[in-house]
DNA sequence: TCTGCCTCTTTCCATCGTCAAGATTCGGTG
DNA sequence: CACCGAATCTTGACGATGGAAAGAGGCAGA
């Protein structure tokens, strides 16, 4: 008679549950459409029970982006390690590539979050464990970077850390806000993504040498 | 005695005045923070008034994202035209250039507003207006690639459009949202936008060629 | 002048985020 | 094991919001 009835009183991780719902609501209404009551239903509790795990609905809004940072940085570092595994040759530049690849992957997946993330709607609140998640992303670029072109000024590598990250994120951005390539197929549009991935690669490395 | 009174009736031109009011509101306040009430009440009109002249809160916003995209265009368009008139050499080359300094400026200087232009939020609505004045902010990025390589492919001038665009809308997002130069000072983040520009305005030329 | 239409106000409703108060459960202490 | 404070959740309330409905004011053409 141990195990949980079917409405227990206390939730016990309705921390969780909350960024669990929240996060597809997200993705379902958008930004705008988000509602801290809503989530809360489809989480199973009253609308008031929210305010004990977070502050406000912004102080949710910031953990979901958080945990949105936390997993581009994952869906970043996986698309690496892949492309190190397969690859016969191109080394850090096939890896800068790949961790492009992660990236636009993720937004593509998850486009409201990833809105969500780079809005300052989210930044408001400037809580530390975002502004450190943040900072993880912007570390894997810059390293990214910095490995293909290990012998150049720091300063050469902050420009193209800010070229490689610029294009990768402006193209992903238009893309979902159809400002890219409004009715063509989901594989012209990756042939797309590659190719400026391939030229911004190429740039990075002209530019230092 | 022809003249309106003080506060008469017929406000004459309310739908001029609340997309003032509503731009104002919008920098002040972010999108999430955006109420349709608020708008209405610096306007001085009742909080139903708006309703004749936009048919929601996402058709007004709709609107204001609209005339973001025209006032854009002519941003760029006469940075450009100016770029044209000192410029001794350069040519389209640095047209391309002060084109992309026009679109960093815009942004800069309507921060919420740029972001709702490239929000779905203000796309859910998809007026035909909003879709024409987006389309030609991205005509005159194509324009101004293709001067600089008329004689590439149709195929390479798209993917030097999209590589400029997104660069450039990239960089100014990321700078807007923070994640760009945290503390650096406004002359060197202004540095650091003109590299990136010229970077990948050689990069443009280097491809085609 | 009269009449119909456009514009705006007032009133109302469901919903929202947040707060306050009460109910329930948990963990530790006696 | 009994108890009690703290943590967790519910209920109810408040002001504010977007939108709909109904009515009042003002304009233009017959």
């Amino acid at each position: 008679m141990a195990r949980p009835k079917a409405q227990p009183y206390h939730h016990g991780q309705l921390r969780e549950a909350l960024a669990a719902s929240g996060r597809a609501l997200l993705e379902e209404k958008g930004i705008r459409g988000f509602t801290l009551r809503e989530c809360a239903r489809r989480a199973g509790v009253s609308h008031a029970a929210p305010a004990y795990h977070f502050a406000s609905i912004d102080d949710l809004l910031a953990e979901l982006a958080t945990r949105g940072f936390q997993e581009l940085a994952a869906a970043m570092t996986a698309e690496a390690e892949r492309a190190d595994g397969e690859a016969v040759e191109g080394g850090s530049t096939s890896r800068l590539v790949a961790q492009g690849v992660g990236y636009m992957a993720f937004a593509a997946g998850n486009p409201a979050l990833f809105q969500l993330m780079f809005s300052r709607e989210a930044n408001r609140l400037e809580t530390p464990a975002l502004a450190a998640a943040a900072e993880a992303v912007r570390n894997l670029h810059a390293a990214a970077v910095e490995a293909v072109i290990p012998h150049a000024s720091g300063e050469i590598k902050q420009r193209m850390a800010d070229f490689a990250g610029a294009s990768v994120h402006g193209f992903i951005s238009l893309l979902l806000d159809g400002q890219i390539g409004g009715k063509d197929s989901s594989r012209a549009l990756k042939a797309r993504g590659l190719s400026l991935l391939s030229a911004m690669a190429e740039t990075v490395v002209r530019v230092a040498r």
